[in-house]
DNA sequence: TGCAAAATAGCACGACCGTTCGTTTTCGCC
DNA sequence: GGCGAAAACGAACGGTCGTGCTATTTTGCA
């Protein structure tokens, strides 16, 4: 059929545009113009608005597992796997510094907003940062993370930091931002891959980072 | 004069409604109905909308300084002003768990939407952070944290700490999050108050949450 | 090639938005 | 108490929004 070909491109332009304007900025007015249909016609694809913006979660979601999820379970369990993950994770928020993730202005623009749209955006994020806690946690298992590490602290710590990544880049302009989350990431791995009392031996040269220099 | 006293009613009002529904969200016609008056009325105490927007982010400062800053800066120089600092900013996303924090939020809403609304945002988290870097800065000359102690770097972290505390408690409602970010603050302390190679003597203890479970 | 069905367009509705303008109420002061 | 000024009101405008309708075009298939 026609019509899934056509529901792409406007997901795929409703995707752009939310990333820019955020979900609830995302108009099918707008969405209309850039695709050059209709509104009417837009809006016959997805039956409400709310129907459009769920979809749009779910195609991000499947566009972030795609690009940093996926790559990331090609490395071995552990150490490697979490780095990766990281790695992807800044990388992407990284590309988006002029674009926007949508799960972090999601979580922001519906923190007390409930409804469907709400429920499919914090799922799709619980989804995210269990798949997080459980390369975490596998980290532990094969021994390259302390063994009292708490894999929920130690995912909350690092998710600070993409969140300050995202924060001092995008809205504050700031350079640099990328190497301070690369930094403090090394140093909270230092942390929790040294046992109590003794230095690191794989981690000791990430600690004070390359060129963090604004 | 009458009309002093009302805007200050209108600006109250307006702070709450702009905390629940973003400061994009903010609309004359509620903000009108909340307070019982007629739009037009409202309207003419700001002479626009986006005036009225950047009042209520100077409002907002106002409070934010009176209620986190000032009473810190009743601690001495170095560590206690500085945990102080961590604490009261703690403590208001904590009560700011179901008003939501205008800084955060609106960091988000005008990461990409130039103007002076933004103008006036990033000067006031501008200040702020300056504050805590200065805050930092005077810990690190009076001894409390290390010498070669990256001001900038370590606010970044502390940061990424507080915008996880407000996403995990707000969006995704975890319970335990404030201890959480406490436990990480503790251990950012740690790593900064120690000399390389040497353990820590004054935040030893705090490396272990008490009660982090969750 | 023709025909049903799917896809898109066009139009109108009601709601809300920020803003303007003229009027009316209220206030502060002599 | 009255008077000038400040403050609040009420109605209206042009605009955009999401959402129903009904046509019209386009598509896929026999």
């Amino acid at each position: 059929m026609k019509g899934q070909q056509t529901r792409a491109t406007i997901l795929d332009a409703a995707l752009g545009l939310a990333s820019q304007m955020g979900l609830e900025g995302l108009s099918i007015g707008a969405l209309a113009e850039v695709t050059r249909m209709s509104k009417s016609g837009v809006f016959a694809h997805f039956g409400s608005r709310e129907e459009l913006q769920i979809s749009v979660v779910r195609e991000y979601h499947a566009k972030f597992k795609e690009e940093v999820f996926m790559p990331a379970m090609r490395q071995p369990r552990g150490l490697p796997r979490l780095k990766a993950l990281f790695d992807l994770w800044v990388r992407r928020v990284s590309v988006e510094i002029d674009s926007g993730c949508l799960y972090i202005s999601g979580a922001v623009e519906f923190d007390d907003r409930p409804g469907p749209v709400r429920d499919a955006l914090v799922a799709m994020v619980r989804s995210w940062q269990d798949a997080l806690e459980r390369a975490i946690a596998m980290a532990v298992d094969a021994g390259h993370l302390r063994a009292d590490t708490e894999a929920e602290q130690m995912l909350f710590e690092v998710h600070g930091l993409i969140l300050a990544l995202h924060h001092d880049a995008r809205f504050l302009c700031k350079p640099g931002a990328v190497d301070r989350a690369r930094a403090a990431f090394a140093r909270v791995l230092a942390h929790y891959a040294t046992a109590p009392g003794e230095r690191s031996i794989a981690t000791s040269a990430a600690r004070l980072p390359r060129k963090a220099r604004g």
